[in-house]
DNA sequence: GATGAATGAGCGTTCATTCAT
DNA sequence: CATGAATGAACGCTCATTCAT
């Protein structure tokens, strides 16, 4: 596929306060403008106009309309990782079974922030460079932790590869979550919790009644 | 969000042969350019030329760039809803373990017929309006269907509600599917195919050690 | 003013009646389109389609968008001269005053048959080349007769030139009919007929209060 | 008849200098190419060509053609209204013998101003919406102080309406005017003014032989 | 002839980006 | 640095006209 060569890492690095609080205004009004006017009809003016800056200025921190998008994706990908990284962190030392609950919280509830960001991101915006990092961070930032924290719990789990069953649940999980958000459909926080949480749970330790026993499985126990 | 009133339905039935023959062949230029150039990028007087009629020609039968891509978009989700139908069919009569296995085969098979518009249409065509069919057929034409076969087979399974189940085994195994393509990460055939079962399998029949055994599945053993 | 040239007359002189019909249809249904979707939005193609017949066979028989505007025009401006033709020579004999609003009768109902057409002819056609014909004809064909009559009624007039008085009357008369019909200005058809034949008569017979006797009507009286 | 929406009226206030000063190059740009091109020949691009501007530029000032040619419309329709009421204005004191040859030379000078942009005006740009300002504003704009003046000459009056007398003339007098530009006739400029003076005179204030006399004439003498 | 699918020059318009002030 | 007027390549789309069938 074609690619042309466009800037989108920040132009510089804002030292001032003054200039970082620009930046911040930039993002925000970037952000509201994707959610009010859509992806395609987003234009560099109109964030201006909403930031309450020219133009001109926008340009001195941000190179192209790509790295504008890419900075509030950027953010809303941070802010969620950040939201699941806790959630992992403090299931450290909890069984599968809290454990699991407490991280599938935090993804319900990373999910009810910015919901309507969350979907221009998700859908409106190409997933092509930089801009496809939502999902990438899922394998990047959050998935390792949740790796450990799995094989920590590994004497409970009757997957064999932690790392490709992480793989499959942290992308089922956000993707239920996404399509009930994106479809409207009515489905109760503790119920889409729960479901989501046996999921996991028996994806990670059950085994299915005719399922034949895992040969490591069998060894150990 | 804003959205502005475009055409999206074909403009004109095309009753003699060399019209559908012509519209075909639009279609697919479409597909081409879409997957060399790009969703952003590819503009109706490229799909034209590539399609070796003139843009004339082109908008005789269809009324917008958005109904073009519409009509790709259409093609190829009438192309994997057709297989996954297929297979959901066949499975009709098999017990669970043997048809999800069936299934789920299909929908691995369905990723690799047109991998790169299958990207194209997931990663870089909005989601918006018509173009959003892919995963809402999903929903909307292969879930029933998947509903009605797990319902012939209600004794085998721990979940209460079927429809719920199903919605949330559809999008994990059609995300988990795609996030591998997209990725490029390398998992072999069997293993993808073996861990989707695995996952199906235990969601639906399984229970987790420590759950609680549900009302109805302790009535009945 | 650059000027392109096109075609503008019939490309064939209809000798059998299915084509002179055809023809007809034609002419017909640009008049329509003309007057359902104005001059700017009117197309060849749309002109077929309300003839019925296909976009080919119109240009059979015009050679240009152009000429078949120009049919409908000279259609129009034919019929309308024809009507105060008629009216000019049954007038023939009437002294001024009957014959004035004998006249002006016929302009007022000329107006009156196609209105709809008659303002767009009017309004919208831009008044280049043969498309100009409806301003032009009043002066090619409707002022020479009248011209004559009042040649012939030369003993009650006050006016020196009458070719200029039929000028001055001819194109006053048509425009305040037009734009009393075009503003949708609610004026009584026969206070209308009144003021025009007012009009009409004072100019061409009185003589204002303080206005110096004409050399050549002092002589003779 | 189908109409569509486009704006029409000016994008923004230009406040800057260098802003008017675009704006006023661009609206006599276009003026000059309605002139040389023709209304519909006349493109955007080459108004913006001529302005020495690029398209954007004009498109931040005008956000259609129409609103261009609009534009040029209002400021040749500003400027013979101009030219009208300062005649009127004049007129104010004098008896209706001076009055109306004041003003009626004041329509003649107004028509030699831009003669090639009148004919533009008056013959090529459709009558449609804010483009048929100018006959409008002669309604709208010059009727009125006629109308005015003339109520203050009562005394000197045969006709009863006089809202309507000054329709019929003022449309009279503009038509014969701009007939007489269009097609090149030869009229003297005192000939002509004599003529329409003429015209209004005993129009307004003389009685044909035959005429009955009108009841509040009859009453008042 | 009649058909109507095909043509393609060219239109009005947008918007990411630049640069004189 | 900030401004915002200016840029212009490039887009989606129209429609008078042609020509293979």
């Amino acid at each position: 596929m074609a690619t042309r060569k466009v800037r989108t890492s920040p132009r510089k690095r804002p030292t001032q306060d003054r200039s970082k609080q620009t930046v911040d205004t930039i993002v925000e009004a970037t952000a509201r403008v994707l959610v009010s006017e859509g992806y395609e009809r987003a234009t560099t003016n109109r964030v201006a106009e909403v930031a309450g800056v020219s133009v001109g200025s926008l340009y001195q921190y941000f190179p192209s309309k790509e790295s504008l998008v890419a900075a509030v994706v950027d953010r809303h990908s941070d802010h969620m990782m950040c939201v699941f990284r806790e959630a992992i962190a403090g299931a450290a030392t909890l069984p599968l079974r809290e454990g699991a609950r407490v991280v599938i919280t935090a993804m319900v509830d990373g999910h009810d922030v910015e919901p309507e960001l969350h979907r221009v991101c998700a859908e409106q915006i190409p997933r092509v460079g930089r801009l496809g990092r939502l999902l990438e961070d899922l394998d990047t930032h959050a998935s390792p932790s949740l790796v450990a924290y799995l094989q920590s719990r590994a004497h409970e789990l009757v997957v064999k590869d932690i790392e490709l069953a992480t793989f499959v649940l942290v992308h089922s999980v956000e993707t239920v979550l996404h399509r009930v958000l994106s479809t409207r459909r009515v489905v109760p926080r503790d119920v889409l919790i729960d479901e989501l949480t046996a999921l996991c749970l028996r994806y990670l330790t059950a085994t299915a009644p005719d399922e034949p026993a895992r040969a490591q499985r069998t060894v150990r126990s």
